[in-house]
RNA sequence: GGUACCGUGGCCGAGUGGCUAGGCGGUGGUCUGCAAAACCAUAUACGGCGGUUCGAAUCCGUUCGGUACCUCCA
């Protein structure tokens, strides 16, 4: 097993040595979305990033364990509406019931994050299948006297845990500093404090989404589903929390507090966090209204794109940046990545053409140990990719016959490309040789006639061919060896 | 206002006290009926001002600019 891996901890601000808490299993939970709206190149981040994680760690020996939750039972949104569930007014604006709204957009999520080739996780679970969990976490921070009623609501008592345990340790606040920006909210004269937040909200018969519970009918609070799931699926501690950095404050924060309220020790060992996505230097959001859904990217079919972009050119786009640096989206920046890629893929088909030498004229070897380095560096995929790259022209160059390689080395190069292009990252090739037998066929027809055109210097016939196909998304190349195809 | 973070060549993006990041684009080649693709080779850099140092884009101070969180948000 691969020892030398480093995870950035947001909660020492530095990089650690990764240790499991009972190696070789690995807990990772990692906030999922609110299913109320489509995906968009925001939520990409934090699965494409985590994705890698996760296959990065089973790579290097581990068994681990992947929860991704689905939130379902919504959050308090603070608009006009007041405290009402963004799943139900969701429902009310398309007629729908909420777990109607609940399954269209999960199914929409798994979709594209097969498209985008994110591995499934181990657990899958959702907020509201785990109400009992969630009111039983409440009962063990009321019985500890964290948490007071308030005409059947419930909330955290954050100065009288900030007495014993320190709110604000993970996002670098102090709670003097909190009670005097936390906005004014609905239901805030219940509170002891403007600080203090929800765990158990009681709601009216109307509210569509509604629970019993031994304070009243209603809802569990924001923060709660992570940490009542997280301790039933991976244990009271576990190794690796991530979600992106808008999830530091509050929702990150009050999980360490609502573990330390009920069980007295922290949930997790590493946090982990992705930083944003931004356009034009702003974070790509819901609330700025300033977001580009996956689908859009796929189908090209929004006016901020000039043409449709792969699901592997998102992946490869996302992984050319680290995941805790900001990435800006544009056009320019998505097709240079597209390029890249296609660069990469076609290196691994150079590879299978390469003629063996009885001795090589070129270190491959040291590119296993610079790789595994850059991985174990906080998941630097960027330098991976950077020595993908290296790795690549000198393939090139052994292709051209100005450095030379023997058989060994040559396998040695694939398996490595395998190993880091596809298992690690994640890329698949998209390039549509198609394997329909007919097609193929009839393609080779076309080409055999179109190359007695071009024999005879009949440019005019041989061109058509050409032009006619590339109308039909299939390009002809010319190349030394004869004609190639492909499609898109 | 509080708390973090960032400012790198035309664009995107790594990294670091002295040694080429990388990709895209540009330029020059190779190949080619043409085209496209591919390959090879290249140039351009570290916001401003001070300081520490033999040496800083990298450390410190300061200043300007930008972003994020503090409210649901990936």
């Amino acid at each position: 097993m691969n020892n030398n891996l480093q995870i950035y901890n947001t909660l020492s601000r530095t990089k650690e040595k990764f240790e499991p808490i009972v190696p070789p299993h690995v807990g990772m939970y990692v906030c999922g979305p609110t299913v109320y709206g489509d995906a968009h190149l925001g939520h990409a981040r934090p699965a494409i990033t985590f994705d890698v994680v996760f296959r990065y760690l089973m790579h290097i020996g581990y068994k681990v364990r992947y929860v991704r939750n689905i939130t379902d039972v919504g959050h308090l949104e603070n608009d006009a509406d007041e405290g009402e569930d963004k799943i139900v007014k969701k429902a009310r604006l398309e007629s729908l019931e909420p777990m109607e709204v609940v399954k269209l957009f999960t199914d929409r999520y798994h979709k594209n994050m097969d498209q985008l080739n994110v591995l499934h996780p181990s657990i899958e679970p959702t907020a509201s299948g785990h109400i009992i969990e969630q009111i039983e976490l409440i009962k063990s921070i009321l019985n500890n006297g964290y948490a007071y009623e308030a005409d059947g609501s419930v909330y955290f008592d954050v100065e009288k845990y900030n007495k014993d345990y320190q709110y604000g340790k993970l996002s670098g606040r102090k709670t003097e500093d909190l009670l005097e920006n936390t906005r004014i909210l609905a239901g805030q004269d219940e509170k002891k404090n403007s600080y203090d937040f929800a765990l158990w909200k009681k709601t009216d018969p109307k509210h569509i989404m509604q629970w019993p519970s031994p304070w009243s009918d209603g809802y569990p609070g924001w923060h709660l589903e992570c940490s009542a799931m997280g301790a039933k699926y991976l244990g009271e501690k576990f190794d690796i929390h991530g979600g992106g950095m808008d999830l530091l404050f509050p929702h990150h924060e009050s999980e360490i507090a609502q573990s330390n309220a009920s069980r007295g020790h922290d949930p997790v060992k590493y946090w982990m966090h992705n930083n944003m996505i931004t356009i034009g230097g702003q974070k790509m959001g819901k609330s700025l209204n300033n977001f580009i859904t996956l689908d859009e990217f796929f189908s090209g079919n929004q006016e901020l794109l000039t043409r449709a972009y792969s699901p592997m050119t998102i992946r490869f786009f996302i992984l050319q940046a680290h995941y805790r640096s900001t990435l800006d989206f544009s056009n320019e920046a998505l097709q240079a990545a597209e390029k890249g890629m296609h660069k990469l893929f076609n290196t691994i088909e150079i590879i299978d053409k390469l003629v063996p030498t009885e001795k090589s004229t070129i270190d491959v070897r040291q590119f296993e140990s610079r790789l595994y380095e850059a991985m174990n560096d906080d998941f630097n995929t960027p330098i991976t990719i950077a020595y993908l790259f290296d790795l690549s022209r000198l393939i090139n160059q052994v292709n051209d016959g100005k450095e030379k390689l023997t058989k060994e080395d040559i396998s040695f190069v694939k398996e490595l490309f395998a190993v880091f292009i596809f298992k690690v990252l994640g890329l698949k090739n998209e390039s549509g040789k198609n394997s329909d037998l007919l097609i193929d066929q009839l393609m080779n027809t076309i080409l055999v006639i179109r190359n007695d055109a071009k024999l005879n210097k009949d440019w005019a016939t041989a061109d058509r061919i050409r032009e006619d196909l590339s109308k039909l998304k299939i390009n002809i190349k010319d190349t030394k060896d004869g004609s190639e195809w492909s499609f898109e």
